[in-house]
DNA sequence: GTAATATTTGGCAGCGCTGCCAAAATTGTG
DNA sequence: CACAATTTTGGCAGCGCTGCCAAATATTAC
């Protein structure tokens, strides 16, 4: 059955060949097809036959061109391994899609290089507006960015200096939030667990937020390890027990997020650590992992999927506030 | 500090442009930029003078519609919050970006009008190729894609007729392995829990085979817990424990995926029901959180990268077999 | 009926770039 | 030094569409 005339060089249908089938204007094809001035019933059935019938597919690059406004809009984020970003994703195309608009992702892997580049590359298709996760950039990605005259929000942190739209929270006053929990719990020796600083400029603000709130309290971060890029469940539970090792009088440990948690709630099970009285785990963003397990994770839920889409409300338009604090939330589960 | 003259209205900068600053012609410029045809080393180092100073960005939408070719991939994929289709995207940018191309990533949340729809609005940018999940899609998709004269190749699934390409493993297969491991164990009273069939052809698949098999072995799927789109650790710890009550006497229960089944392990250690000797649990996909789980889980490792990875590989080459089988592989932990 | 108004349609320029080919500049040869 | 061979450069058409405006047609008023 499938037996088509496959042998390409199908010569690609453009709106003059539908302007000719139909017997029209190709401006008038071209009205009907985007709804958009005026033109009989009569007109935009004959069209639509036509468009039909020839499989005319509109092409938006040519369009794009004449009409100088594409319906892109670029989202740059670090992963797509932290549910975080995709959460952010959906969130922005819950506020764009609608819209007509589509999303075009790239990801950095958390380089700044590769993020410059990525940029780059989009600007060359102009989209309408950008997303990018994170105040961080290299001096010429902000140069870039300045220069295109693209309407941009960076997103999820708050501490820093934004170049246009800014939405999402303090990651320092996360961090400080979750030490005044552990410390109102009576908790003092403890341990941070989380990426490598370089890599992840939100974690290294919340932990400063952290230890500065722990400081004060006359204790400070006992511990800590910082781990380079492996599966967070993984790194979590052998960071937790490198730690242990070292420090076996340790008496919670904050996880820079909850998959790092979850690992060493892992290693707690595994081993019969008793969580919280002899150990208490703290995670980060209120993942469902987290609040599903057997002792539900004392966590920060963060508001991601709400940064998306508010941060892509804002930069469709016009004015508005700079930047803009979406609250996070803690939750105490019982590993605290 | 950050006072530019930020009052908008900035006029795009052509190639005209530095084609006028530099002195030489468009077409050198051209040249120059694409590094292709041409040009003196002189000639080189003044374009790139130019091009950095007037902070031109070539605009690949024009570009593109004069040389009829881009350098995008669309990638149309059902979510981004199942591990699987991030990993996917991870391997095809890895053989996509080195030759310069960049994805364009849709979702579709496992609606095929939705499918058709996204493919429909990519379409109009003219991409170099496709990647779809699934062999699964509507007529009018399917016909789309096949006068579109775009390379497609379909993945993770080659249960079924494909368009074209098609790169990924038999999920009935796979289903049916997974269930030989469970009857050769001894399991006989068992269930099954997943998502909705409506929603992924390719669980129902496995489903497939796996019930194929346990009913060769003179036993039958005692029960099954089918469920929307909810988290999946909550999915699947809420679900073994309405079957669980149901049935106690299940003697295993096999999960669509691995993050049902560490909801379900979840019960399980919230409940004290001991595994795998009470009760053998196994998943499917073999990811990092059930594989660092206390108990590591039993569950069937799926190339995802690779499917990606081999996946744009082919769709970029020209000729090539049309269907690429990439092996899966059972891992037993210690849930069954 | 005609004039005035509203609706529908077509023509043409041009978006910013690339492909093609011819013109100009450079280098090599005897 | 003239001539051929080679390298470098510029001009122009056109990719497929949209925006603008004028032309054609339909509708209404008197």
């Amino acid at each position: 059955m499938d037996q088509d005339d496959d042998h390409k060089q199908r010569t690609e249908v453009t709106l003059r060949e539908v302007s000719a089938a139909v017997g029209l204007g190709m401006s008038t094809i071209s009205r009907v097809l985007r709804n958009h001035g005026s033109f009989s019933k009569a007109t935009r059935d004959r069209v639509m036959k036509a468009v039909e019938e020839l499989g005319y597919v509109p092409n938006r690059i040519a369009g794009t061109l004449a009409s100088s406004g594409s319906n892109l809009v670029g989202i740059v984020i670090p992963s797509l391994h932290n549910i975080v970003f995709p959460d952010l994703l959906s969130g922005a195309a819950l506020a764009l899609n609608p819209i007509g608009f589509q999303t075009v992702i790239a990801v950095t892997d958390y380089d700044l290089e590769q993020e410059q580049k990525v940029i780059q590359s989009m600007l060359a298709w102009r989209p309408a507006a950008f997303l990018v996760a994170g105040v961080e950039h290299t001096e010429r990605t902000r140069a870039m960015l300045k220069n295109s005259g693209v309407r941009i929000a960076e997103l999820l942190d708050t501490d820093g200096e934004g170049i246009d739209i800014v939405v999402g929270f303090s990651q320092r006053e996360a961090g400080a939030v979750s030490a005044r929990h552990l410390i109102e719990r009576g908790y003092r020796r403890i341990g941070y667990v989380g990426p490598e600083f370089a890599f992840d400029p939100r974690a290294r603000k919340r932990f400063e937020g952290f230890s500065a709130v722990v400081a004060e309290a006359g204790a400070s971060v006992a511990e800590t390890e910082l781990m380079g890029r492996t599966s967070s469940t993984e790194a979590g539970r052998a960071a937790l027990e490198r730690m242990l090792a070292r420090s076996p009088g340790l008496d919670a440990v904050y996880f820079s997020n909850d998959d790092f948690a979850v690992g060493g709630l892992f290693h707690c099970f595994a081993n019969n650590i008793s969580v919280p009285s002899k150990l208490a785990i703290m995670g980060f963003n209120g993942l469902d992992i987290g609040r599903f397990a057997p002792q539900p994770l004392t966590t920060v839920r963060t508001p991601r999927t709400e940064v998306g889409e508010i941060g892509a409300r804002m930069v469709m338009a016009q004015g508005g506030a700079k930047v803009v604090d979406i609250p996070f939330e803690l939750v105490r589960g019982a590993t605290t």
